[in-house]
DNA sequence: GCGATTTCTGCAATCGATTGCAAAATTGAT
DNA sequence: ATCAATTTTGCAATCGATTGCAGAAATCGC
């Protein structure tokens, strides 16, 4: 039988018949403490398996070594959605964050008010935090971004707004789609997605620009403001194809909305892409793998949460950090 | 300009003429504080957006009322894997546990030694954990399952396992799907994914004894021991395809497996499920959206999640609990 | 062998809360 | 007005660590 489990630093101190001061310096490897008893302790604390209690560590720290990620669920999204997109950036912010030696809070809000970023931010069990999606919440992130640094928001950043926005460049982003569908002889091109949103606003920014650039007038009865992720969506895209017979290509707002165009598409019997191009967003993990595979606008997740961890970690050592929108991709695949 | 924001339990006092200890009770809602006091000092709390220090609070309780949600990266698998099917039980174990009160650690590990987990489990930053996945760690999870209770594991309970293991049958489930097949007429079924894995090992049992049943000798060059997430699989998928011009079904082991299977067909001029029924495994949020949708066998997340959450309730209660396999169900679409 | 340095170790305060116990204030009865 | 019973409040210890400062032990020179 082996010895009782050390519960904390005084048992082991106990134990080694010194005084915890000298077993906190010795596990921290402070050079007032001689060879000799460092090693020894050390020995006994592998021994007995011991380790420090963080909590009680960061406490008197005074910080928590912990970041909150949240995944605010606006308007009526509060069903529990799973976009890859989101899940995707997430596991990338696991291994940036993790690679600092910084837990991830994962929290999912569902805004009832206004104060649940406060909330948060106040209880003192964060150091920092990375909102992932504006959804309708711009207002509470620029009263809270004006009071607390340390937070970093995945999106669009738009012109007036406070708070520190990273992402990609979103009106680049549709002009890139609808620019390529133009340069494949495309004229009649439907854009799928809710303009509502900050980030799709501005990717159906960028589709008006390009038509624009291609002297073509954008015809609005080509716009079907699809609610992402709704269980809908399938049925009203393929209620308004039928009733756009006259469509040539498919600007959608995200791979999911690709994808629920396409079936709609094929099981109408109007080949992809010869009849109609579908372009899709994101370049999420499964988009390489649909039929035909999706041709898309690829934004680089990797190097977003390499920003917004950047940008936070800054923050919280006190310096702001403007707002930043870096360019996404196209990736020619089959669908367009 | 406002008073000056209250850092702590102290300064609430001080502002409020009283001790710590009646500021502590009145917030706490104790009877032991006047009806008149307690409306004054949480009067004075909202004035000043005063919020408990929780990290301290939890010390002091000796709780974290935090619960680590574990993604074990085993072998191979080392690149950034989304599995889309992790990320959707995720979704929904952060509902499960907030609804309870609790923050939802995410934690991201490659396990480099045996070591990983006992490091988390005396930590003290959780009050629980939850290992999505045994991955090729089961002899870890033993080993601390027997000195842990408050662990629960997302993953196949095999015999003779000593820590509680919560999934769905995949030995039915593989049944199931190939059952399925068979009853569709066809007999050359392949079976695609690793069964080295304790999951997919336990569907690659039912899958032979689905054969069995039905009186056929089941083909070992027709399993295509595929690495679920690797980027090479599609190339192997194409490949096994071609070389096995004979097979009329594929039982895959997961969805993502399916729709690679699928492409690899289409790219191929051979129909599904005309000419090949392709079945997945998962039915993750896109299975419905594929060209043709996906005929899968359905693991229930959200009553999965429920359950582990359940189960690692008791356990932290001081109740040991058992290994629970649910069973799975197949969803028809298009595809078999 | 003795005092002056240098090296090592320990006491006690601290982080921000909670809570048992005792003291103070209030109330009521006489 | 006095005293007992009751209600309210505060002191101080505690959770498990870290760290400034002071005191003890070891080392050194002569």
């Amino acid at each position: 039988m082996t010895a009782p489990s050390i519960g904390n630093l005084a048992d082991l101190a106990r134990i080694a018949g010194v005084s915890t001061s000298t077993v906190s310096r010795a596990l921290a490897d402070s050079p007032l403490i001689s060879e000799k008893t460092r090693t020894r302790i050390a020995e006994l604390a592998r021994e007995h398996g011991f380790q420090l209690n963080q909590v009680a560590r960061n406490l008197r720290l005074g910080r928590t070594q912990a970041i909150a990620v949240v995944l605010p669920l606006g308007d009526e999204s509060a069903q529990h959605v799973s976009d890859p997109f989101i899940m995707t950036l997430l596991g990338f912010l696991a291994d940036a964050l993790t690679e600092r030696g910084y837990d991830l809070l994962l929290t999912r809000i569902v805004p009832a008010d206004d104060q649940w970023l406060d909330r948060l931010t106040i209880s003192g069990r964060v150091d920092g935090v990375i909102v992932i999606g504006q959804s309708d919440q711009r207002a509470v992130l620029d009263r809270t971004a004006a009071r607390y640094l340390p937070l970093v928001v995945w999106g669009e950043a738009g012109i007036g707004q406070k708070h520190c926005a990273i992402g990609t460049d979103n009106c680049e982003g549709g002009r890139l789609a609808t620019a390529h569908l133009l340069g494949l002889g495309r004229r009649r091109i439907a854009f799928l997605g809710n303009p509502a949103a900050p980030e799709i606003g501005a990717r159906h920014a960028g589709y008006l620009a390009a038509l624009a650039d291609a002297g073509i007038t954008a015809e609005p009865s080509l716009l079907l403001p699809l609610q992402l992720g709704s269980k809908a969506a399938f049925g009203l895209t393929r209620d308004f194809l039928a009733a756009h017979p006259e469509i040539d290509g498919i600007v959608a707002a995200s791979d999911v909305a690709a994808m629920g165009a396409i079936r709609a598409l094929s099981e109408a019997g109007r080949a992809v892409p010869e009849a109609v191009a579908v372009i899709g967003y994101d370049d999420v993990p499964f988009a390489a793998h649909t039929t035909p595979p999706l041709t898309t606008i690829r934004q680089d997740l990797g190097k977003g949460a390499e920003l917004l961890v950047a940008a936070l970690f800054e923050r919280m050592a006190g310096t702001a950090t403007p707002s930043v929108a870096f360019a996404p991709e196209l990736v020619l695949r089959a669908s367009a």
